[in-house]
DNA sequence: ATGCTGACCAGGC
DNA sequence: TGCCTGGCCAGCA
């Protein structure tokens, strides 16, 4: 077997967001410097974005950098983002954000 | 090959 | 606060 290029970064960019702890959110430029990938914060939302339904990646804890979700407000997957955030503790503003001051990770 | 489209971002206004 | 711009780069028509 031999990995692709393409794969370690993917590998790097999962292990990433799969080392975001509960409780905390990261955004999508964050989980790419993590990785290593400084300024490829889009290849992070491909990424998340061809993970299977039932993955066990904590794809919830990645926002935006402006603290919201990136998904259609009121959609199937921003209610399910934000369900499961607050079940974490991460508290949303009135304007659906979260303020990355208090909730954000902090590696 | 070329152009368009994104689970994006920082900077400027 | 929000909108626009240029930068990013992989997939797809």
């Amino acid at each position: 077997m031999r990995a692709r290029p393409d794969d370690d970064r993917r590998q790097r960019i999962l292990a990433t967001v799969d080392s975001i702890p509960r409780g905390a959110v990261a955004s999508y430029g964050q989980v790419a410097r993590e990785a290593l990938l400084p300024g490829r914060a889009r290849l992070v939302g491909r990424v998340l974005a061809e993970l299977p339904a039932g993955s066990r990646l904590a794809w919830h804890r990645v926002l935006n950098a402006a603290g919201k979700c990136s998904f259609p407000p009121g959609s199937p997957h921003a209610v399910e983002q934000r369900r499961r955030l607050e079940r974490e503790g991460v508290e949303f503003s009135g304007t659906g954000r979260v303020d990355l001051a208090r909730f954000g990770w902090c590696p």
